[in-house]
Order: C-alpha cells, then structure tokens, then sequence
RNA sequence: GGGCCGUUAGCUCAGUCGGUAGAGCAACAGACUUUUAAUCUGUGGGUCGUUGGUUCGACUCCAACACGGCUCACCA
C-alpha cells in the first residue's frame, strides 16, 4: 500500500464513486449558506426568557469535524470560517433512503450543507435539527486524529492546510497577525501617510547590509535582485514630493534559516520629510502602543517566553555606550577608547578584528553582550557611522549617526534614522561599502548612481524607520518561531534534498 | 555550517537483552433516537525515513545520506 494511496482512501474514492452512481453530487456549487456559525451562536448561544427557537430556519455550511452516530439519529460537529456548532440529522426527519445511502456515507472532513431548525438539546447546546442536508465537497483523505490533532511540526508547516483545519488556535494566530497589520495600515492612513508600492525585483540592491537572491530576466537578458529591503526606492520617493509614505510588504534575504530568520519577511517601513530620529522614536513608541492596547484589549503589558513586556510608555532611549555600561556591567570609561573596548572584548570573548573601526567593535560588544537582555521595549541610539551608511551624520559627533534601533523581548523590532539627504557624503559612503564588497564583504552595499542622482536633485529632511512584522507578531503572540507566524515558511525540498 | 535529539499504521504514540510489530483514535461489518473524544462486539491495515554494514537472524547494533526539532555561529 502506497502512501499516497492508503486504504482510506480507497473506501473514500469508493464512496464517492457510489454516491455519485447514485445521483448525487460530489462537488456541486449550487448551495449558498444564509448564516454563519458563530451569528447562530451569538444570536441563540445564550437561552432567553420566553425564546421559541422552533421557528428559526437556518441555513449553515461547514466541514463535519466529528460524528456521534445513534443509529437513527447522528450528531455532527460542523466548523465554517467563523465557529463550531452541532448539528443533529435524524432518519425520520431526512427519509430513510438520504439517511442511510447518503449521510451514512459521509466522511469527517466533507464539507456539507444543513437546512433546518434550532433546538437545545438535553445539555442545553444549541443545535441545527437538519430537514435536509447536501454534500458539497467529499474528502478523499481522513484527518488527524481528533483528539490529538495534528502535532507533527513538520506536517503543520509543510501542509499549512492541514494545521489551520485541525487546530484552531493557529487560525487565531493568524486572524491576529492579519488585525496587527491593518491596524498599523490603518494608523498610517490616518497619520497622514500614503501606502506605495516599489519594485521587488532590483536592478542593483541597496537599502540595507545583506546578501541578496539572484534571478535572471529573459527578455532583458539581466540579472535582477530580489529587493533585500525598499529604503533606497521609498526615498526616491520623498525626493519626489511625497512627503509621507509607508510600504508593507517583503524583503527577502539570502541567508541563514533560524527560529528568527525566514529568507522571506515582513517589513513596514516609512519615510516621513520634516522629522528626525528623536521624533521618530515618539512615533514608534505611540503606533506600537495603540497596536498592542488594541490587540490585548487596552492592556499595555503582554506575556511574553513566560516574562511580562511592559510597552507603557516612555520607553527608555540609551546610548549604544551607555547601554554597555548597564547591561555589560562596563567601566564607563571603557566604552570610550580603542583599548577600553578591547579589554571588554577579551572579557565577554568577542573577536575583536583588526579590520573594524571603533565603531564596529562597540556594536558587536552590544550583540554579543546587551541585545538579548533588552527584553522591555529600548531605544538604543547614536549608531557609528561606519555600519550605518545611509543614516545622517551627527552634527555633534561626526563618527556617530542620527539612528536607533528598538529593541522588545531580546529582538531587533525597528531601525530607524535620520536619512542622510547630503548626496556627496552618501557618494562617498557608498564608496566605502564598494572598498569593503571589493575586500570580500558580500554583504556591503553596490553603488547606486541613480540614488545618488535622486539625492541631487535635493531631498528634504527626512526620517524614515523600518519595522519587523514578523517578529512584532511573534511578541504579541506569545509564539516562539517566526515560522509559527508566517502562513507558508520556508522548508527544504523533501525530494531532491 | 557545527553540536545534540528525533523519524514505527491515515493521526498520536509504545516496542524489554538482537529472535520478522503493538495500543488508542481513524477505517470496515454490526448494535444503538440526546451525544459532546458517545458506547459496545468483531475485522482489516506496516518496505519500522533511505542505502549499506555486522550477524545464523536487525525496528533494535554500526556507518553514510535525507528530512525535521533544539542550540551555537551569521543576519532582521
């Protein structure tokens, strides 16, 4: 017995092939549902004083999910997009004939249609008393079992279907992940900010350090890149005249798979002229908070990995050297100077390269040592120039940048900057990340002298942040990989390995 | 990419010291008109991830490979 044909399935195919032979149907689309489940529940769920249900004549469609059959009489469990409900489909009701060479016949996991009336039972359940009952889709394959369900992670991600019928609260998960980016949509719309769409497929990629995906245009005979992120496009953007304007859509990145890292995600990112890095934070912190109040149902505090996150505002905003020397428990005098960064290199075990500016080496100090203790929301601010080459320079400092990253739960949520709208300096930058690509590194920017010509043209003062969707709804969904939120994750090919 | 763990019926899982495989649910046949994982009686269902090796004999021991999980490294 092949896997793809077990004997299930067998008797499935058998069944539908009598039924058919019998005149009915197995896949029609004549039946049009007049309620959904969960209208019928909350309608009649709860008993009124003086309620006659007799009368109510219902409508429902749905997939039988669970049988208890009496011989005579047989309770369904139907779910539709919307709930469970029970339906109770009695021979001297439907006809012995229906009853017995058609309903009999049905399978857990066919989808049906119900006409009827509503009646409580016993136990005082709301249930449809079936007058008459149409198959509308017959299941070949059986479901998990029903008790245990589906638990195989493997089978969850690779047949997402399958998870989605089975387990409701994935379902959930992803009614929520849908309300988390229409309520940033929406917040967005009313801020003022208008939703654009930019390519996807980059001549050159740009907008942030990663490696990118190669394909190849026929007509064109070029290769294209995979956009790794829409920054440098969104700004063309601002140079343009728009002077709000916000994408959510994916980056796709050509690296490692991890519990945080799918090659495909999520990101909003936006570009607001007039404005700069402190705002910005601001703004964050207040988007967030209307995201979270709206989806914990105006409760501020989310558990999160069994620890409490508190987004009540202000979020604290420390200094890439300041949050070394809380969270790193570093003389703040090391944090300052070459050797002082190297002693806490040598402390935490951090590869200090010879290569790296100063700049460098505090950042991979903060990776390795702050960024996984940052569990309450944090600003962490002023970002060296040299791993930031789209940021505005300091005007204070001109080593640092006008940026932030957020960091929630020990995870990057947002990066956000001051855009660097000097296109003479954005030149030089982009000829430094060419020096370091042409060294090795695959991840350094190309030059792109288009950009530059936008900026040329003058782009007002600008911020612009970019926010990870997939990780935020990982946050306030209490889930533990970022395949949990994405509907279709990545997985290798089970076949050619 | 490294380390550790896993892969047995459609699903969820047992399988002792190496002696050719079990349960529950699901399926099939039957009983049953108020169940909530209904219950009761009976029956069928397996290339034990793949390929090699050791052995008289391998689900079991060994190796390689595939896929997955956790974790470290890299990134968001």
């Amino acid at each position: 017995m092949s896997k793809e044909e077990n004997s299930q399935i067998l008797v499935r195919k058998e069944k539908l092939s009598a039924l058919i032979a019998a005149g009915v149907p197995g896949y029609p689309n004549d039946f049009r549902p007049k309620q959904s489940l969960d209208f019928l529940l909350s309608q009649f769920g709860q008993e009124k004083n003086g309620e006659t249900l007799a009368g109510v004549q219902v409508c429902v469609a749905g997939r039988i999910v669970l049988y208890r059959h009496f011989g005579k009489l047989t309770f369904a469990t139907l779910r539709d997009a919307t709930a469970d409900m029970q339906v109770a489909v009695q021979r001297d009701e439907v006809g012995v004939d229906l009853y017995n060479n058609v309903f009999r016949k049905l399978d857990v996991g066919d989808w049906i249609g119900v006409e009827g009336t509503l009646f409580r039972t016993k136990t005082d359940e709301l249930t449809v008393r079936a007058t008459r009952f149409q198959l509308l889709a017959k299941a070949l394959r059986p479901l998990p079992e029903k008790w245990h369900g589906l638990e195989d992670i493997e089978t969850r991600y690779r047949q997402r279907y399958l998870d989605l019928i089975v387990n409701p609260e994935v379902r959930t998960l992803f009614k929520t992940r849908s309300k988390i980016i229409s309520l940033m949509r929406n917040s967005m719309e009313q801020h003022g900010f208008l939703e654009v769409e930019t390519p996807m497929m980059h001549p050159i990629p740009g907008g942030a350090v990663a490696r990118p995906f190669v394909t190849h245009h026929n007509a064109l005979d070029r290769e294209l890149y995979l956009r790794i992120a829409p920054e440098l496009y969104l700004k063309r953007l601002i140079v343009g005249g728009f002077e709000k304007v916000f994408e959510i859509n994916r980056n796709f990145r050509n690296e490692g798979l991890s519990t945080r890292h799918n090659p495909e995600f999520t990101m909003m990112e936006f570009y607001q002229a007039f404005t700069d890095y402190h705002e910005l934070m601001t703004f964050i912190e207040q988007l967030l908070c209307h995201v979270v109040a709206a989806i914990h149902g105006g409760n501020l505090v989310v558990e999160h990995h069994g620890r409490r996150i508190d987004f009540t505002p202000p979020w604290p905003r420390l200094t890439l050297q300041e949050a070394l020397i809380r969270f790193a428990d570093a003389p703040p005098e090391h944090t300052r100077d070459r050797g002082g960064l190297e002693v806490l290199a040598t402390r935490y075990g951090v590869e200090a390269k010879e290569e790296w500016a100063d700049g460098e080496l505090l950042l991979a100090l903060f990776d390795a040592v702050v960024e996984g203790k940052l569990i309450q929301p944090t600003f962490i601010k002023d970002y060296p120039i040299a791993v930031s080459p789209l940021s505005r320079r300091s005007t204070l400092d001109p080593h640092a940048a006008d940026r932030f990253e957020l960091f929630i739960g020990g995870w990057e949520i947002a990066n956000a900057f001051s855009e660097l709208n000097d296109p003479q300096d954005q030149a030089e930058r982009f000829h430094l990340q060419v020096k370091a690509k042409e060294a090795g590194d695959h991840e350094a920017m190309h030059f792109d002298e288009d950009y530059i010509r936008a900026l040329e043209y003058g782009m007002p003062p600008t911020g612009g942040a970019g926010i990870g969707i997939d990780r935020l709804v990982m946050l306030l969904t209490d889930s533990a990989a970022i395949r949990d939120v994405i509907l279709f994750p990545q997985m290798r090919s089970r076949d050619s390995g």
